[in-house]
DNA sequence: AAAAAACTCAACCGCTCATTT
DNA sequence: TAAATGAGCGGTTGAGTTTTT
């Protein structure tokens, strides 16, 4: 028996969304906030299901979402995550501001997904001697086509063949957590990037401080250098945690040499062992959008530290100039992964 | 010009995970 | 600790559109 549905089907609206309803949506979260998807309809009076609404936001009415035009800079870079995170739209969404899981999978069945087959195409033929018309079609590559409950049937799409017939794709499997809460940090000169994921309790050795405004602030000491662990060290619940959901601005801390890398857990670019390192940093959420990249403050301390403030009242993020305005995920990962050479997507621009 | 085939993408479905009670 | 609820995810569908025959 599977679970009770979301809400009852009975008396809703279903297929196409209609301007009038994309209207009181908008309006309404303009009002009220995102969130509570399922008593959302009642309270807004639309006739639709709550997880109808949260999708029609996410994927269509959102301010900030971007949509056609992927560029061949976004093309590439989807391909490069996806090598490394399967079929993990969501994940590969969050590096692409402005995308959506739907669209980047959309794209990828549509058109990435037909490069590939042309190209797997290819290579079949210039490995195999055999006349072209004695080699099966290429769906027929692929497994055996599902059935409908009609007994009709289905066609694969074609990225799972791809992954059939890629079995060197790098898949990262890590857990698709959500981060919402994150700090970047860009050490120099030593090449390390360090994360702090806060929003959960510290757990290890520190103290905390409250100053005169019932801010909460936690301290440790600075431990020596050769003592701070590198990445693979840790697993991923490993990850250093601060709470630091009160602070208001970077100025706001009051000893900011208390607040240092002590805290934060320090990843090695050189370290051998990258997997461990990606999926923690494609599990980063940079999902802020231009506006609030604009609003940046650009106050930094003598770290080259910037410090931001979203618009939502307990997320923060601190940030260096660099990885704020320079951030090349490309490189970052190519420097990582030593096979991520140009020439693995080449065939795409034919 | 019409019919058929192929394509696109918004929307739906069922499941899992996270959070709350 | 378990159950209920909320939210999010990936896979799939199908209506509308475009291209081909």
């Amino acid at each position: 028996m599977g679970r009770s549905p979301c809400c009852s089907k009975e008396g809703l609206n279903r297929g196409a969304w209609t301007a009038m309803e994309d209207k009181i949506l908008t309006e309404y979260i303009k009002i009220h906030g995102e969130g509570k998807w399922r008593s959302l309809p009642k309270r807004a009076g639309l006739k639709r299901c709550g997880k109808s609404c949260r999708l029609r936001w996410l994927n269509y009415l959102r301010p900030d979402i971007k949509r056609g035009n992927i560029t061949r800079d976004e093309e590439e870079l989807i391909i490069r995550l996806h090598n490394l995170l399967g079929n993990r739209w969501s994940l590969i969404a969050g590096r692409l501001p402005g995308r959506t899981d739907n669209e980047i999978k959309n794209y990828w069945n549509t058109n990435i997904g037909k490069k590939i087959q042309a190209h797997s195409l290819k290579s079949i033929h210039t490995t195999s001697r055999k006349p072209s018309s004695n080699r099966p079609k290429f769906q027929e590559l692929g497994p055996k086509p599902k059935t409908t409950h009609s007994g009709a049937q289905v066609q694969q799409p074609s990225y799972k063949i791809h992954n059939i017939l890629t079995s060197s794709s790098r898949v990262v499997r890590s857990k698709a957590t959500r981060c919402t809460k994150v700090v970047l940090l860009h050490q120099e000169p030593q090449n390390k990037v360090v994360l702090l994921d806060h929003g959960k309790e510290i757990d290890g050795g520190g103290s905390t401080t409250t100053d005169d405004n019932d801010h909460q602030y936690y301290n440790t000491s600075e431990p020596p250098v050769d003592e701070v662990p590198s990445a693979v060290d840790y697993d991923h619940d490993q990850l250093v945690n601060i709470n630091c959901d009160h602070h208001q601005t970077f100025d706001d801390v009051p000893d900011k040499s208390t607040y240092s890398s002590s805290q934060f857990m320090n990843v090695d670019f050189e370290n051998n062992d990258h997997d461990d390192f990606l999926s923690q940093f494609l599990n980063i959420d940079f999902s802020f959008n231009d506006d609030l990249a604009e609003n940046i403050v650009s106050s930094s301390n003598s770290q080259g530290f910037s410090f931001s403030k979203s618009d939502k009242e307990n997320e923060t993020y601190l940030f260096s100039h660099d990885m704020l305005f320079g951030l090349d995920l490309e490189s970052a990962t190519a420097s990582l992964n030593g096979q991520a050479a140009d020439d693995d997507i080449d065939w795409l621009q034919e």
